[in-house]
DNA sequence: AAAAAAATACCCCTTTCGGGGTATTGCGAG
DNA sequence: CTCGCAATACCCCGAAAGGGGTATTTTTTT
């Protein structure tokens, strides 16, 4: 009996990497390429047209993050697997993919036999999470206990900052414009950093235009 | 008589962006892509084993910048056209492409018919340089001299380490990785602040990615 | 050959960051 | 009514960054 093709969305706003991925799946008999979303507002529209098997979704899509929109698609479609893929390599949204319970996270410069390989495994119904992701943080030394629960669960104060940080503000001129006290700043800052696993402001301006704070 | 296609090789360290580039080559019947290229150093073997018409060459491939290997190409092997093509929008590069004898500069996000124009252009003997790298240059209200003839004309040294810096490394990993002193570093950064008329971290980041350096 | 620009390197000094703490208040979920 | 968390604020200290110079060597241009 001949099986219908898996179907595929693509979600990323990079229009020829889209192209470089489509080129890449068409060749795979088994897979086919059902549609392509370069805005975020679309995703859902377009999931319901197209009825894809998996969403192949990029981290850093503008307007929201594709975390999130990767969790929406998830509460609103069942069956659907939803894989990141992004440029990112960055263990703490790895992690949160993991967390809010995305089927895979791909890195963008893998080798095409890794992104297919971790496309059928998640087809298959398993997850894949790129084990090229360096996770400086292996779970164990941690002193506490919930600080996997506090990673990237940022709150509005903190992403307030983030914001200020990335206009290039410094933690006075932070302070000055939301009266606060430069030590709390500093404080909100610390905080920011360990959620988001950096140590510097040129990670954190990164972070930030990436996902659109 | 029948024509043969114009062989086209790619040297990109993209892969997925060059797979994008290679399925809209094969689109056109007069042009056929016949060979890719991920490494710097790979790149000369490879035009003597596949003897392109045209190099589509990544001015920001690891190793080497893409303009240099340009040189190189050019001295090499004659009757090849070489075209760059990148993501910076930067009339510097533009202007350096341009004075080696570089036969096009394309911007990546340019249009499909723009990227198709500028290939048929260049393989019919005549440059291209794509219109929309802004070149500013507003000789005019310039209070002091030569701030404004200063500001913005990046020399490779210090695009080169614009890049790093926007990848998050400090001044002491910049030393390490380009062999330079920490000091060298630092009047570099002095410099780059100066002409891009900015003086933090952030606002180079954001500056660098926003000119996809 | 001379001038200009780019790349290299060092000095001194102040400000800001980054990382380590601790502590208080107030609110909302259990 | 507590427990947890967000938000606030402070201390200390070392490491970087930022800003002001000057100077030498190469490379490129004229």
């Amino acid at each position: 009996m001949l099986q219908q093709p898996t179907r595929i969305l693509l979600i990323d706003d990079h229009q020829l990497f889209n192209d470089g991925l489509q080129s890449l799946l068409n060749e795979q008999p088994d897979l086919t390429v059902c549609g392509q979303v370069f805005q975020a507002g679309k995703a859902l529209t377009a999931i319901q047209q197209t009825s894809p098997n998996l969403v192949l979704l990029d981290v850093n899509i503008q307007g929201t993050n594709g975390i999130d929109l990767g969790k929406t698609i998830l509460d609103n479609f069942s069956g659907i697997r939803v894989l990141m893929l992004t440029m990112y390599n960055h263990p703490k949204l790895l992690d949160e993919a993991r967390r809010l319970g995305l089927h895979g996270y791909l890195l963008k410069d893998a080798s095409t036999t890794d992104l297919l390989n971790g496309i059928r495994t998640v087809l298959a119904g398993n997850t894949y999470f790129d084990p090229n992701v360096t996770h400086s943080h292996p779970p164990a030394n941690d002193p506490f206990g919930d600080d996997f629960a506090r990673r990237l669960n940022l709150t509005f104060r903190e992403v307030e900052i983030i914001a200020l940080i990335r206009e290039g503000l410094n933690n006075e001129q932070i302070a000055d414009r939301i009266h606060l006290s430069i030590e709390t700043v500093k404080t909100h800052r610390k905080n920011i950093y360990f959620k988001l696993g950096i140590n510097k402001v040129s990670d954190l301006v990164r972070f930030a235009i990436e996902h659109g704070i």
